[in-house]
DNA sequence: TTTATAATTAACCATATGGTTAACTTATTG
DNA sequence: CAATAAGTTAACCATATGGTTAATTATAAA
């Protein structure tokens, strides 16, 4: 039983909740890249990458060097293990924990007993 | 490479980023609770409470029967393996890629060098 | 049938988020 | 030095978020 830090873990989670910044992270894994050329591939303003950037900076994810006036941005793992540690320290017990109710409804109504599962909304 | 679904992962990842409902969640880890238990340790009312359920819900994390006027809440593992398998996968290339840069700066600038990284600000 | 219980919905509020354009700072280059 | 380039900061805006209390719905119990 690891013991994550509360703030660590949702400053990360936040981070990784957006499409955009996922896609930085993601384009980051395959090298180190200067603000503007990581900003080029979106369709929105500089200001509004160079906000994305503080968000995944101050969460940890990234960090930057500053050479003259470039900022190369870099990935920084250890947050990631974090948010990673959490999900799969849960995760196993959930899998679990799902698993067993399974086996419950599987012996107490059998196999052939009606469908007591709430109907999906996909 | 595994295809994420975007919206998936995004809500995913928010419905994480809360502490409340990080720890709504850890507590459906050890079993099915109904809405007023689950609320009984947070000092905030019950509407509260019952928005973080449907934005977990939202999420596919957890899923409810409702039995009387009593809802009963569980986990719904599928989404957090979702998460897992993007972090997955990403933080083996974030390692290796940060891995190759600590080799690449141990050979270039040699293991006496002066530290040439960024200064936390912790 | 009246009353109490479980939970949601409605209406509201303060603050956070994600975007914009304009202005600014700091380097680089002609 | 003047002009350009990289990037951030400032000011602003619309919408989302996380909380509140009051009202509402639906079930259970007296």
């Amino acid at each position: 039983m690891v013991n994550y830090k509360d703030d660590t873990l949702t400053a990360t989670f936040h981070a990784l909740a957006d499409p955009t910044r996922r896609a930085i992270l993601a384009r980051l894994a395959m090298g180190e890249e200067r603000v503007s050329t990581l900003a080029e591939p979106f369709a929105m303003s500089l200001p509004a990458i160079s906000k994305h950037l503080k968000v995944l900076e101050g969460a940890g994810l990234i960090r930057r060097t500053i050479d003259g006036r470039v900022h190369q941005c870099r990935l920084a793992p250890e947050p990631l293990d974090a948010a990673n540690g959490w999900i799969e320290e849960h995760r196993k017990i959930w899998r679990q924990q799902f698993d067993r109710l399974a086996r419950f409804l599987e012996q107490t109504s059998g196999p052939d007993a009606p469908d007591n599962t709430k109907k999906e909304n996909t």
